[in-house]
DNA sequence: AACAGCGTTTAAATCGCTTTAAGCAGTTCG
DNA sequence: CGAACTGCTTAAAGCGATTTAAACGCTGTT
């Protein structure tokens, strides 16, 4: 129906076919089947007919199609994953999600989220490539969408907790990297010491509880002070205004990320407000802006390669061992005290 | 060999398996052809049947394996993008590449670029996966590679002249963009306007050059000055720290990318020079961290979203309609005018 | 009545690999 | 000596779609 004969897909004008196991096979005088044993490091082959056929692969620049590999196994080895694109600390999990998916002998299929792009859209992608496991980042749906998920294939969200039984779940103690920014700074001397919120969100909601629990373990309970904000910069330089109108500016701001608390910080030098020398500011994430010299901020990383090992571990686990009783791996994040914190003045 | 009997990857536990083709076509009682035509909006299947198929398929929730088509089809109807997932550019690239290439049909499978992984690991995956075309984001592979890797599948380079005639190209007129800079510059008055350097590649000589020419063209030859520099903040600071230590600081300094520039531009502010007050400061990229309210740095905008569609425009025709000569387009970069640049003093 | 033409449908081959059960030669054993 | 076993190898049946050529049921023409 169409004779245009567009360019031929599979290699470059008229060049010779990629090889095939056939090819491979003829070359050696074996069969297919033994050849695809030997690639797979099954067991069976001899070590003569091993070495053989991995010499005539070589030779001939085979490399196996994944696409017929995985129709006959019925096994993609490909981990989808759901990321944000715009996010730095999404960047860093997706590095380290590669090696650890490349040690175990699978692939990643990203699929990104983006403001035309939901969360819907990707799986659905992810699934027609027949991803064996979905990995979501930071995902942010709501647990019975979750549960559906989890039915078409297993599911390991990072970084939020999920009431959802039936999902693996990898994050760090949000609660506890807050606890410890505030024992931080009510160690510093601070007593008024903010938090500017999150917004929406699981993880939210446990950074603020982590922030009012501190504040309540060091008795602090009159000073405890929440400022609407979400995740941006915009978020933090609203929440920096507010303080500076409100008059009693507090000793030390905490901020739910390092992006709020780079609109803070902002917001607050540019009123001539020192930091940390009049006020000492703290993020979370420890991404790529807070490590920025002009910033030097104080914050909590999340371990992103230790959270992306943990992910494809319960991949694995699930995919490779049958595990079925859904995991909560919990890590505990760590303090980086970088320039915004100070003494209390 | 391995009767552990894992979880079955296709579908959750005991779960109906997803249905195929076949399914369809028997609940319709017609045969997996006609049903596979309709699915494809191809042509042939009376306006009847194309209802009755469409409707079984939405009733079995029907969705096709991608793995099964792409093996009949010998067509994947994938493009391979390789991008540098730290960098806030590609970010956008990716955003626009995923929307376009959604457009015509096509999917994205992203391999990422990391401190461990090079173009080459990055480019195999994509071809196993029998990436139709490969969209390189920012390559910096010399020639001879760019030129083996023409002749596997369809190559387009985004963002990055190549000597290499076989493969195409889009980009923006880097040498323009900076032009445009040192116009802008020109135009308030500047005379003494340095520039630090990309290091090495294409991009980074192309921007030089347009510094140089730029400068010739204002008959400020003699104030041409180039600092040593590359793609990061610390670059940044180094050259800005030059500066300040030279004792004859430029009026004007224009910085490879938006990342050096804010190196530049914290490094002058923390010997307390004002910017743009006693100095302005000019990035490129716009990239997100420069429409930071902390920086709101003057910079060129590279256009991600025309790029984007350029370069799955490109790979279209290559596929769809068998071009075979190399295009190479370039498109003009835009200057965005920002604070961080002023009269000169 | 035979035939051609047309729009629609389908049987069957195919894509490149995996997998299963069977085959085959050479022990070892009862 | 035949049965059972072992270690290696392979024929052949898929996997779930696409694709090609042939078949089918019509109508209209000679």
């Amino acid at each position: 129906m169409d004779d245009l004969n567009p360019a031929d897909p599979a290699g470059g004008d008229g060049a010779t076919p990629r090889p095939r196991l056939e090819d491979v096979a003829a070359r050696v005088g074996l069969s297919t089947a033994s050849v695809s044993l030997v690639l797979r490091n099954a067991a069976g082959p001899s070590e003569r007919t091993r070495r053989r056929v991995l010499r005539a692969a070589a030779d001939l620049g085979y490399r196996p199609d994944r696409t017929a590999s995985a129709l006959a196994s019925r096994r993609s080895r490909l981990l989808g994953v759901v990321v944000d694109i715009h996010s730095p600390f999404h960047a860093e999990l997706v590095e380290h999600l590669h090696g650890a998916a490349e040690e175990v002998g699978y692939a990643l299929v990203l699929s990104a989220l983006t403001r035309t792009r939901a969360e819907g859209t990707a799986v659905e992608t992810l699934l027609a490539f027949r991803c064996e496991a979905l990995i979501l980042l930071g995902s942010v749906s709501p647990a019975p969408v979750l549960a559906a998920l989890g039915r078409q294939a297993p599911v390991i969200s990072v970084g939020s907790r999920t009431a959802e039984a039936d999902l693996d779940v990898v994050r760090t103690a949000d609660d506890d990297g807050v606890g410890q920014i505030v024992d931080h700074l009510a160690g510093l001397g601070h007593r008024s010491i903010a938090y500017v919120e999150g917004g929406v969100g699981v993880i939210a909601t446990d950074r603020s509880r982590g922030y009012r629990d501190a504040m309540r373990r060091h008795g602090l309970d009159e000073h405890i002070r929440v400022l609407h904000g979400d995740r941006t910069e915009a978020a933090g330089e609203r929440a920096g205004r507010q303080l500076l109108g409100g008059g009693d500016l507090p000793t030390a701001v905490v901020a739910y990320n390092d992006q709020c608390a780079i609109g803070l910080l902002t917001a607050l030098r540019r009123a001539g407000v020192e930091v940390p020398g009049a006020v000492s500011v703290v993020g979370y994430d420890d991404d790529a802006l807070s490590r920025l010299a002009c910033f030097d901020l104080t914050t909590v990383s999340q371990n992103a390669e230790e959270q992306a090992r943990q992910a494809v571990a319960a991949a694995m686990e699930r995919l490779e061992r049958g595990r079925t009783e859904p995991r909560e791996i919990v890590l505990a994040p760590t303090l980086v005290v970088r320039g915004t914190t100070a003494l209390a003045r």
